[in-house]
DNA sequence: CAATACTTTCAATCATTTTTGAATCTCAGA
DNA sequence: TCTGAGATTCAAAAATGATTGAAAGTATTG
């Protein structure tokens, strides 16, 4: 296989992996682009690569460094903003769960628990049931977003490789 | 709080953390409606409660089915089917968990997998940072692949308690 | 400061996904 | 076997989300 053919493989796999894990297309792909360069983009480059257009390209460079994935560069005696992807896939993970806790499981969180302060008759099956799984809910909910912090906070690898030891063969 | 109201959060919430996780809204919120239900529900109950056609409830019922989360009950003496969620979020989470694995990171592991048999020249810098950002991804994706394959495979609560315990405070 | 190079914005457009509902099909019960 | 309540399908419509591109904005250079 040719190396640009490799390339749009690559970009197109993550794009659609992005996509699923609600990051969009563009941007994923945009993502996979810098990965994949040994040195930094312009936007013009990337508006070249992905034909896409110069508006496309700004807002999801920009999206990419609001979830912390890119970095902009000025190098000096070029005008131009250059951009370049965090490699260590290790960081990207953890940012994108940051990202992601911060924007989903929060939210949900707060509503589970609001909303077990329903009124009415305990003994409702009604009530009862809808309590019963709201606080279920509540249950994983939380569990996973503890683990999640934990996972965050720790030392990636270290982390992931304790993790492998203990449960895989 | 009345029922109805904190139904009704319940039910958007779910949809809204469904919609984020490649589930569709509305399928998210035919789910959330049948967890708080203390009996099975008719088709035209899903209808009616969520207020969306019979087509609509009709495909997403079946695809709740399709994804293991939900069950079609026949009651004897009635002419409807009826549909039941499975209440045991751990067994929730692992379906979930299941199908995405398959949909998802099966693809671009194989894609990963192709992409690394770039032909071209070893000392071209652009090939060398291809490859190492190939392999850097498989390596992840694999490693997640498998945390996911012994999560799913073992016992929930086992596995999660036992997780908890060691990194949670 | 004027010219130029580049970036950002956003209303309009385009693309994709979801939803609808009428037509069709199915099958339990008579 | 026949009937009709209920289930399913799917083309078209609606809703949502992504993209464009031209105009406005900002910074750099001579």
């Amino acid at each position: 296989m040719e190396l640009d053919e490799a390339k749009e493989k690559f970009i197109q796999a993550w794009g659609a992996l992005g996509s699923h894990w609600g990051i969009n297309r563009t941007m994923a792909q945009v993502h996979a682009l810098l990965l994949i360069s040994p040195h930094s983009l312009s936007a013009e480059d990337v508006m070249n690569e992905l034909k896409i257009s110069r508006g496309n390209a700004n807002m999801n460079l920009r999206a990419l460094i609001d979830w912390g994935l890119v970095n902009k560069e000025h190098k000096s005696g070029e005008r131009k903003d250059f951009f370049n992807a965090e490699k260590d896939i290790w960081l990207v993970a953890k940012q994108v769960t940051l990202e992601r806790r911060k924007r989903e499981l929060k939210p949900v969180m707060k509503v589970l628990a609001d909303v077990k302060n329903v009124e009415g008759d305990a003994n409702d099956p009604n009530v009862q049931a809808f309590v019963e799984s709201v606080e279920n809910l509540e249950g994983i909910v939380t569990k996973a977003d503890k683990f999640l912090e934990v996972v965050v906070e720790s030392d990636q690898k270290l982390f992931f490789n304790t993790l492998m030891k203990l449960f895989v063969r």
